[in-house]
DNA sequence: CTGTTAGCGCATTCAC
DNA sequence: GTGAATGCGCTAACAG
């Protein structure tokens, strides 16, 4: 291993010299500086981040938390995507990015105090928002920046975090439907205890309000993410004397299992029945038909976290930010104009 | 920061006991170790991994490479899935695990450079496999540990790589649908430049030589994992004068992709036309028929890559291992028996 | 069984 | 503009 002794050697400096190029010192010569930038490109020097680290104090790693693997939900192809978002900033800023999972809730709580006390990292990104999340307290109260990609259950204007406007996504996709010609519309979401689907649902709810619509409680349902649960929900729509025309689903990823359902009953997307959902994840293309959703960036969330908690990192006294990162309706084949009888 | 020291002072005894204390060193007697860890709990001591490093010269901690992230294959389910699994260890054994993606081979080979020579890891797992890739013989020239999870392209026996037997693999699915009646049975596979895609497909061609059954070039396809480009292609297998009555399909993803396409020709599964795949990955479940495919076990993959991987930083001298992870097929709704008119 | 000493690689005073 | 000295927090000899 090379360090700044050798090159000091080499090049006839001190250490410090050298330490000091390192850091772009402008009070270094020119001259010493290109001899000594020279000799680290030669001898192939590093930086150890150890030793840089221990008198720095300052890391230049943040930490990604996942919600806890047990959680099915770690299937989505959302996170992989955040995590590319999160990358390319990390990677731009020469930051290091570690990622922490864990099966139970006190697992990843013992992973993020051991980064923290142990100063692994500067800051956290959190990828999941959960009511009384000990994970988001013990960070609130040793005042360790953290960012959250969602929207925080408590504290929110005191806690930094990017988001999209779930409410005017969920209004904006129901009003879509609306204009061609549907009246009765379901909704099937996703656990209720995700602000995501609460607020996409509410944007739902608003849009039928103020279209005049009907709202009627049999036509909201919550099923699990995946799997069997939502499939007696399901028929249990359809079974109604009146089954909607439309159905605004809260992610991707529940609208295919629907999707499957519903041509297995023998209705036919959009002929039939139209659907509409959120995240505009791969899959949403490649269905049959291709889905109407919308886009919410998820690249970006990822990107504008990791942004946000360097800024904060870097600027500690750095304000509490709120960042929505705009949506956009994605039109495909799955919707279709109602004509009423 | 509460250090070494404050304990030691706390507790009246030497810094270098505390060291040994936390590292269980036999040699303690139990009184001081208990009053030394009373006093670690009380005072909220974490060891700083900065200075252990420094002087340990290990870091607990082994780097994950993705592939590059241009790379839409990223998309797919099976990353989080070993993500899980390699941090289940990390966990489990404290380590920590650093995420490294990037657009391209240069940043990512950078990346890399940066970790090792910054001694940010011990080891690194690389998450896919190319031809003539630089990382790899980065890796391979400094002799730092890796191991790669699927097939290594060079030097086979000299690199420890966990995979799956895909040959194998592809043929006994193969052999299912010839045992159900299929005499027509054609591959739909991923880029061809991938070893998992080649082998599965090997696996296949073994299995129809063996049955004594036509082994058509027009039947094999190769396609992009996602989108449109795999349409024309699947199109124009169906247009054959004698198409096939069983395809076997070399991921999970694709097979999503493939299912839409024949519904929407008008072609059922498994009534027309019968589907197998590769991956068992959770959308296997939801779609409509669920498919007949054969569970690589992701998450075990992505664990005992990590075993293999610590073992290895631990001895450095442990020999180059090839770990084999069994496979099974998962009968669902995808197939179905063919009879001879 | 425990304390003393030294040093890991680097950034940062303080001198000059 | 540059060098010498100090210390970050910890582990690892070497003593005793």
């Amino acid at each position: 291993m090379v360090t700044i002794k050798d090159i000091a050697k080499a090049t006839g400096v001190s250490p410090s010299t050298v330490s000091r190029v390192i850091a772009d010192n402008p009070r270094i010569s020119p001259d010493t500086k290109k001899k000594v930038r020279k000799a680290m490109k030669k001898l192939g020097y590093h930086p150890n981040i150890h030793a840089r680290n221990l008198v720095a104090k300052s890391t230049k790693a943040i930490g990604v938390i996942l919600p806890s693997s047990a959680d099915k939900a770690l299937q989505n192809p959302f996170f992989p995507e955040v995590l590319r978002g999160i990358g390319s900033v990390t990677h731009k800023e020469q930051y290091t990015m570690m990622l922490s999972s864990g099966q139970t809730e006190e697992e990843i709580l013992a992973e993020v105090e051991r980064m923290v006390y142990g100063s692994y990292v500067d800051g956290m990104i959190l990828l999941y928002s959960r009511m009384n999340d000990p994970v988001t307290q013990f960070l609130r109260e040793r005042e360790f920046p953290f960012v959250i990609v969602g929207k925080p259950y408590e504290n929110i204007s005191e806690t930094t975090h990017v988001d999209n406007d779930n409410f005017s996504a969920g209004k904006e996709i129901t009003e879509h439907l609306i204009e061609q010609g549907h009246k009765k519309i379901a909704f099937i979401g996703g656990a209720r205890d995700l602000f995501v689907t609460v607020d996409r649902e509410e944007g739902y709810k608003a849009a039928l309000d103020e279209a005049g619509l009907e709202n009627k409680e049999a036509y909201q349902i919550h099923t699990e993410f995946l799997k069997s649960g939502g499939r007696e929900a399901v028929e249990s729509l359809l079974a109604l004397e009146t089954p909607p025309t439309a159905i605004v689903i809260s992610d991707d990823l529940i609208s295919l299992g629907v999707l499957s359902m519903l041509e297995d009953s023998g209705l036919h997307v959009p002929k039939d029945i139209s659907l509409v959902s959120f995240n505009n994840v791969y899959l949403s293309e490649i269905t049959r038909p291709a889905l109407t959703t919308i886009d919410i960036q998820i690249y970006e969330l990822g990107a504008q976290s990791a942004k946000a908690l360097i800024e904060k990192t870097v600027n500690k006294k750095e304000p509490a930010k709120r960042i929505i990162i705009p949506h956009n309706v994605i039109y495909r084949e799955s919707v279709s104009e109602y004509k009423s009888e």
